[in-house]
DNA sequence: GATACCAATGCATGCGGATGCAATCAAGCG
DNA sequence: CGCTTGATTGCATCCGCATGCATTGGTATC
C-alpha cells in the first residue's frame, strides 16, 4: 500500500512535504476537476490502470475495471479529452465550415448526427467574408482537428495548406481539381438536363435563367448545364440574370426578366430560394399565373419549396446520402491519409411540383 | 550558444545521444508538427521566449519578438491550442446545444458570428433524443468547454451538474427556475397579448389555438398568454389543438380545427412554421380566403413567414439581440463565475402582415 | 562610481492522460 | 514441482505550452 501511495503523487523530483500534496480522498467535487490520479487513489490502483480502463482495448482485468468504474462514478470522473489529445494527437474534432448563405438548413443537423454516430464532434465555423476563412483555418489547425468538411469555397492556398499539414478535407457541393480536395456532390448537370428536357417537352420555348452569383461554382455548373441543354434542343438563347441565391434576389431577377420585351414562359433558377422568390414576384407583382402563364423550376429540394403554396418543381439533392458519404470519406482518410483524392457524385431526384407545366 | 542548445532539448534526465534527438533545423514541415521548441531552435532562443511571444502580455523585447515572429513564419508555426488548454484550463470552446426542431435557422450563424468576435469557438451539439443530451453533456465536459449555450431543454440533473462543475450556462428561450440556469428570451406573453388584442379589436370572436407540443415550455408560455388574454377580453374559450411545431403539424391542426362545427375566424399558432401550414391548408384544402375568411397569426418572425405568399402576421423575436445578450452573459460568467443567475427578456416586434384582418 | 531597480530572458516544472517497458502474477505444461 | 507463457499491473516518461522563479544585463539615482 505504501508502494501504491508513493506512486500516486506525480513523480516529482523533490517533494519536501510528501503528504500534504495529496488532497484527502474525501474532499471531492469541490471545484478541482477530478483526474485519473484522484480515481486511482480512490480505487487504490495506479493512474495507468485508470487510463487503460478508459481506453478502448486497454489491457485491464474485469475485477479492476469494475473497481475503477465504481471509483470513477463516485468521484464523477470523466477523462480529460484535452490531455488525451495532447498525447494521442487525435482530437476527434471535425471542423465544419459553412458559408453563410445558400446552405440547406438541415445540413448541419444531418451532419451532426452522422458525426455523432462516429464518435466525432463538430467544431463549427461560419464564413462571412474572406477574412473569416483565414481565421477558421488558423483555429482549426490550432485545435488540431482530425478533418474538415466544407460546404463553402476555400482558396487553393488554404486547401494546399491543409494537405501539407495532413488534415483530410472533404467538400460538399464544391469541386476543385486539386489534390486533397475530396468532394461529394450532386449531379447538377444531370438534374438540370432533366428539368430542361421536361420543360421543352411540355412546349416551353422562351427561357429565362436566374443564375447564382457569377463566382459560385454550383451556380455555374447548373446554369451551364441548362444552357447547353437548351442549345442542344435548339431553343433560343435565353436571357440570363445573375442573382444572389436569396429570396429577394429571386424576386428582383423575375422583375428584370419580365421587363424585357421577350417574356419567358419558363424560368429556370439556380436554386429553390430564388425560385420561390420568382413565384412570389410573379403572383404578387406581375400578376402571372404559375404555372399557367409561366413555369418556374428550382434546384435543391428545400422544404419550403415543397409547401403547397409553391409546390416547386425542382431537383432534390440527396442530402442524407451526400452527408453520409462525406463523413465516410473523411473518416476513411483520417484512418489512411494516403488514400487518393476522390469525388463522389450522386444523382438528384426530380420533384414534379405544380410550379411548372410539364405537359 | 552551447548553453542555448542544451536548453532546447527537452530536459530529459538521461539523454544518451545528445545531438541526434534534435532534428536538424532544415528539415521542416515534413509531417511533424512545428512546436515552440522548433521555433526556439530556429530563432536561437529559449522555448519560453517563444511562448511569451505568443502570449498576450508576455514580457518580450521588441527585438526578440521580431526575431521569433520571423522564425515562426518561416516554419509555419501555430501554437498548439490543445497544449495551451491543458495548462491554462481555458479551451475557448463554447458548447452550443440545439434541439433538432423549431430552431430559427439563422440562429447558429448569428451565434457563430458573435462568438467569433469574442475569440471563442463553437462546439456544436444537436439533440434528437434524450440520450443525445447525455452524450452532449459528457462530451462538453471532456472537452472542458468554457461555457454552454442551449437552445434546447435540459434536465434539471444536467443543469445542476454543469453548475457543480462550474460551467456557465445560458439558455435561449427556455426558462428554468434553477440556480445557474441563466437565460435570455423573448417576452412571449407580451407578444401574444399584442396579437390577441389586435385580433379582438378587429372583431374576431371565434378563436382557435394551435399550440406546440404539450411539453414545450415556449409553447405553454405563448398559449397560456393567449388564453389568458382571451379570457380577460371576454372571448369564448377557444378550441386548442396540440401540434408539433412543424409545417405538416400546422396543416393537420387546421384541418382538425375546421372539422368542428364552430369554425374559428382567427387561428393563433404557437410558431410561424405551423401558421404557414395553417395558411396552406386553409387555401389548398379548405378553400378559405386568408385573411378574409380566417385570420392566421404565428410567432417567431421566421423569414419564410415574411414571403409575400404568406405575409404572416406574427411577432418577431429579436434574435440578434437575444443571441448577443446570451453571449454577453456567458462571457461575463466565464470571467466571474460568482455572478448571480440572471434572466433577460426582450420584447418582440409585432409584424403586421396580411395573414390576419387587423381592422 | 557604486547601489538599487527593472526589464528581459532562461530554467525547471506541471497540466492530465497514454503507452513502452519491466515487473509480477497466475495458469499451463511436461 | 519447476519452468514457460501470457495476461495484468505499475513505473517512468512524453505530449507542447505557460509560468514561477532565478539570473542576467542594463539603466537610473545620488
Amino acid at each position: 500500500m505504501a508502494k501504491l501511495n508513493s506512486s500516486l503523487s506525480r513523480p516529482k523530483s523533490t517533494s519536501p512535504k510528501p503528504k500534504s500534496t495529496l488532497p484527502a480522498d474525501d474532499q471531492i467535487g469541490s471545484g478541482h476537476a477530478v483526474t485519473s490520479y484522484d480515481v486511482a487513489r480512490h480505487a487504490g490502483v495506479s493512474q495507468s490502470a485508470v487510463s487503460r480502463c478508459f481506453t478502448p482495448g486497454g489491457s485491464v482485468s474485469d475485477k479492476m475495471r469494475a473497481r475503477i468504474k465504481q471509483a470513477a462514478d463516485e468521484l464523477g470522473y470523466q477523462p480529460n479529452a484535452i490531455a488525451r489529445m495532447l498525447f494521442t494527437k487525435r482530437s476527434n474534432l471535425i471542423a465544419v465550415i459553412v458559408a453563410n448563405l445558400g446552405v440547406n438548413p438541415d445540413f448541419t443537423s444531418i451532419l451532426s448526427k452522422h458525426l455523432i454516430e462516429r464518435g466525432l464532434n463538430l467544431l463549427f465555423f461560419t464564413l462571412d467574408q474572406e477574412a473569416d476563412a483565414e481565421r477558421a483555418i488558423e483555429q482549426l489547425w490550432q485545435y488540431r482537428v482530425d478533418g474538415v468538411i466544407s460546404a463553402s469555397e476555400l482558396s487553393e492556398a488554404h486547401i494546399s495548406l491543409l494537405r501539407e499539414r495532413g488534415i483530410p478535407l472533404v467538400f460538399i457541393n464544391r469541386l476543385y481539381e486539386i489534390t486533397g480536395a475530396n468532394s461529394v456532390g450532386c449531379d447538377h448537370a444531370e438534374g438540370e438536363r432533366w428539368l430542361i428536357d421536361r420543360l421543352v417537352q411540355a412546349g416551353h420555348k422562351n427561357f429565362g435563367i436566374v443564375a447564382g452569383p457569377k463566382l459560385s461554382a454550383v451556380s455555374r455548373l447548373r446554369t451551364h448545364a441548362a444552357l447547353d441543354r437548351l442549345q442542344v434542343l435548339g431553343i433560343d438563347k435565353p436571357a440570363i440574370i445573375y442573382g444572389d441565391f436569396t429570396y429577394e434576389g429571386g424576386r428582383q431577377a423575375m422583375r428584370t426578366l419580365f421587363e424585357g420585351k421577350k417574356r419567358p414562359d419558363a424560368v429556370v433558377c439556380a436554386n429553390d430560394l430564388m425560385a420561390i422568390g420568382c413565384i412570389d414576384e410573379a403572383r404578387e407583382v406581375l400578376s402571372l399565373g404559375i404555372p399557367d402563364q409561366v413555369s418556374v423550376v428550382g434546384f435543391d429540394g428545400l422544404s419550403p419549396g415543397q409547401w403547397s403554396a409553391f409546390s416547386l418543381t425542382t431537383v432534390r439533392q440527396p442530402m442524407q446520402s451526400m452527408v453520409k458519404a462525406a463523413v465516410d470519406m473523411l473518416v476513411a482518410r483520417i484512418a489512411d491519409p494516403a488514400l487518393a483524392t476522390e469525388r463522389r457524385v450522386f444523382s438528384g431526384e426530380l420533384v414534379e411540383g405544380h410550379s411548372a407545366r410539364l405537359k
